[in-house]
DNA sequence: GAGTGGTCTAGACCACTAA
DNA sequence: TAGTGGTCTAGACCACTCT
């Protein structure tokens, strides 16, 4: 391991168990470069780069100081994270699953051939005993054969996906729109036909820039609101 | 200006002039050095910068490449940056233009007492001369006492802010659902009654951390679609 | 004025890639 | 094997901040 990046880890732990706080002066170039035995640009090399990675800020003439805790903006996170994270009791309804082969459209989304068998998997998810959403996820068949309708049940795909099939799932794109609830739609959530409700069509990719999962989502629009911050 | 940013500055050229192409190599460290008459360092030092900037990618033992062209996610932009980013016409009408005093939910959103007197201005967007959003701002009245009706109608509110007022816009906090169009807005928007919305609320936030701009934004579901990247 | 980060030198050895 | 980026040395001067 590289000196800069053990000078790194030391950081890190006393951050970590709370050694040091958010705005508490880390050692600066010099006393680290003494400590740890290096010359001063691989201190500064190892300081540089927590910067970078927002763990401290840098500000000259004053030292270099623990970052506050980051915040995760435009996160990807599965139904069940987002549940547990605000802590509420949520739980999902399988309303359907099974391999369909005509989903063009889907399929050009996954970049696939037009025909190409999908696992199909339709969802309520409930909060607090009230439904807010239906979600339908599509999914290679032949990728994902291993996947049942009971495993479903039990846990999250997205934690199937990943510890099950080995893929890192990296990052989403999607559209949000509005449309009107369609009758069956309306039943399943318990709204008025023709409520408008909040549709997002999102393309999940891999770490290694693969289409994986396609998920079409609608969602009540007095239960749930979309977050996102924008940078200029 | 320091040399690494000197050497920076000279491949930025090369890329925005079309001389390299992305997958094109960018000359060695130990190039840059020979003909910047500097130390290694400062050529590494230049090239990891713009590394970083995602400029340019590195491969050891191979060289280093211009990168593909930035797709800028989740970045924040006026209406005016879209449509020139689009090259469509696009114009704006002011509907309404005036101080108001009693916006509490609007104020709080600002981080403002409840009956700061705000600017409130209200504008229907056109692309290619069809409606598709309506936008209600809100700023402190006093901190923009210059703004006026004419100047609003002539060019963009944020440049306005950002020239005008030295205020940098740094990123904007956005709620989404959708609502049905109240009959004023389905004129305006030239849609049916209760046709689905997408309602955007934003809180734009200055580089100094402060709420400067408040907008409700109401669009035409068939005519807009938002994006957004979402990260693991 | 003492200490900090920002920039820079003139080299070095290593691990890796591509021809 | 020649060339690349990754890591590292042992210093230097400067601009800046804090007291």
């Amino acid at each position: 391991m590289p000196a800069y990046q053990k000078i790194q880890a030391t950081i890190m732990k006393r951050i970590e168990n709370g050694q040091l706080k958010p705005g508490d002066a880390v050692d600066s170039e010099r006393e680290l470069a003494k400590i740890h035995q290096v010359s001063l640009m691989t201190a500064r090399h190892a300081l540089t780069a927590l910067e970078r990675e927002g763990m401290v800020q840098r500000r000259r003439g004053a030292g270099t100081f623990v970052a506050p805790p980051k915040v995760h903006f435009n996160k990807l996170t599965s139904f069940t994270e987002q549940m547990a994270g605000r802590s509420l009791t949520a739980c999902s309804k399988v309303l359907s699953f099974g391999v369909v082969d005509n989903e063009q459209e889907v399929a050009a989304r996954l970049a696939l051939a037009a025909n190409t068998r999908l696992l199909k998997l339709e969802r309520l998810r409930l909060a607090a005993d009230e439904p807010f959403a239906v979600e339908t996820c599509y999914l290679p068949a032949e990728e994902f054969s291993g996947i049942t309708r009971s495993a479903v049940a039990r846990g999250s795909l997205f934690s199937m996906v990943e510890t099950g099939y080995g893929i890192q799932l990296a990052y989403a794109d999607e559209e949000m729109d509005a449309t009107a609830a369609a009758p069956a739609t309306a039943n399943l959530l318990k709204v008025a036909r023709n409520e408008p409700l909040l549709r997002i069509r999102q393309v999940i990719y891999s770490t290694k820039g693969k289409a994986t999962l396609y998920v079409l989502g609608l969602y009540r629009s007095d239960r749930h609101t979309l977050l996102v911050r924008r940078f200029r």
